[in-house]
DNA sequence: CGTCCTATTTGTCCAGGACAAAACGTCAAG
DNA sequence: CTTGACGTTTTGTCCTGGACAAATAGGACG
């Protein structure tokens, strides 16, 4: 056999799927079944690392994995596109705009959408270029991806050139010592830095001093980095990818360690299925921001 | 016991242990050996996980688990500084500067530290900033963290400010059609930038086109966006902490998938410890990127 | 149509065993 | 004193097969 072969742990890191789960699946649901090598251990094929691959995505759609690994191959890709593509992004008036540079991306052309971003920045400001354009252009991505639209590479770089417009405008903003001070970052295993900009951007504008350390901050560390920097707020991203299970242990955790007088701000798309938490205010959507900064800033004044 | 508790799942979060390693050395060495909550599972005290990050930390600084796992909580401290303060840095000629750098970060002083670079920048150029400041100061954090002088969220500090600097550099870059097309990206496990950002400075100034792809890429999808990026070269960043073992197997995995036409570069702290291999070529230092892009066009110009 | 309850699905954890690759130490030769 | 070959120990990863709780679907009932 000339197909060059993964073992299980390089299938963890191609699919995402845990060791636990491919073992599961193979001893459940008969696939996928690898091959073995001459030390017994599992060799995955490159066609069951795709189809893998694609029975992930199918599932971030709200696919069950037992329907899904029970289908032949062809009833699998007759699901892909699930969204009606005209209908969600509807609700926008300037759709036609947010697919002209979807496309510039799915047409590879980084100086192309470069422009287009900053052009639209220039026209309408940081803050409509982060409500208006960054954050429905992610929401598009997102969905894009889920419908087989969109490759990971291609929104890898979408993140990467957009991350790259939001620093920059960002560092054009003019220092100084701010009220209140937000340290941003997200927990581990929530890699996804965009939101934490757009936020930072926004809350900056409202003059607020923010501290961002990236993303996947372990827990004991942002406890110190709290103290360290005399935070009085945290502000943590959920995206919808990360695990719902850790959301509200996580958060519980954070709350106990952390000084009461510290808020704790966690927005995201994966807070919109989150239970509500005493001790930590969910903000659901970056409209909320504002509100929350004022409601801060009311209980400090006195 | 009112002491908040982890589950194995999170202290493989906080520490980078994996589950597999944390029930070996429970099995193995008695240590470290969780509380069970009502399920029988286990369950951690905030003392075995600050503990085990200290354990790490000192693996990373090449002490082997046996010794430290059997030894008592002091001893463990003694080792902590390892690296004799002032010698591996004399070598440098103004390592007083990057110290004053070090202390702005240490000082948790974001604007002093992102004045100070720009400074920097702007009295050096580009490219000596690269070579002379950014990366001889990340190995410094790097160090740092090794002995315990730097916390992660103070490291994670550095590289968010870090990578503002030189992204802001790269977009004053002018743009336009160059050669060759090279993708830079690196493997799942690997979340490190700054190198990244490095390499795309130095061949940015030399007339390269760079497809900036942020770091984890699947293998597949690398091979993907190589495709679609008509790349000529692919640039690849491996630090100290990625496990030696998946470089070989992942670089000779992808050499098989890519076009033969397509050169891999693998760059990084972590290919000075692996073994070289044919059809790839490896740059130990930022300083060999010029001749290694000399070699692409002169093989390319006929 | 909404709410409660039950059955099924599904992911994560556990124990204990096996083994190969890496690291170490030893010894001999240059 | 350094270098290289070789046996031993250490160490991480993989394996099997079992258990269970949380999430979800499906159905009954108000």
């Amino acid at each position: 056999m000339n197909t060059p072969c993964f073992n299980i742990a390089a299938v963890e890191r191609e699919t995402g799927l845990s060791k636990d789960v491919l073992r599961m699946w193979e001893r459940r649901y008969g696939f996928p079944v690898p091959e073995r090598d001459g030390h017994g251990e599992r060799s995955y094929s490159i066609a069951q690392v795709e189809r893998l691959r694609l029975v992930k995505r199918l599932m971030d759609q709200g696919h069950r994995p037992g329907k899904l690994l029970a289908m032949p191959e062809e009833e699998l890709l007759a699901l892909a596109p699930r969204r009606p593509s005209s209908e969600g992004s509807a609700a926008f008036p300037d759709t036609s705009d947010l697919e002209e540079a979807l496309a510039l991306i799915k047409r590879h052309d980084s100086q192309g959408f470069l422009q287009a971003m900053q052009q639209r920045l220039a026209r309408d400001g940081l803050m409509h270029f982060v409500q208006d354009t960054v954050a429905p252009l992610t929401r598009r991505v997102g969905d894009a991806w889920e419908d087989g639209d969109f490759a990971v590479f291609e929104e890898h770089l979408y993140t990467e050139l957009t991350k790259r417009v939001l620093r920059q405008a960002l560092a054009a903003l003019p220092p100084g010592r701010r009220t209140p001070r937000v340290l941003l970052t997200s927990l581990p295993d929530e890699p996804h830095m965009l939101g934490l900009l757009m936020v930072e951007a926004l809350l900056s504008l409202e003059g607020a001093e923010c501290i961002p350390l990236g993303t996947e901050m372990p827990l004991l560390d942002l406890v110190r980095a709290c103290e360290a920097h005399r935070a009085d707020v945290v502000a943590l991203s959920f995206s919808s990818v990360f695990p719902l299970r850790q959301i509200g242990e996580a958060l519980r955790q954070l709350r106990q360690a952390l000084p009461a007088g510290v808020v704790i701000w966690a927005g995201g798309a994966g807070m919109l299925r989150a239970q509500p938490l005493e001790g930590v205010q969910t903000l659901t959507d970056l409209a909320m921001l504002p509100s929350a900064l004022n409601d801060w800033r009311l209980a400090h004044s006195a």
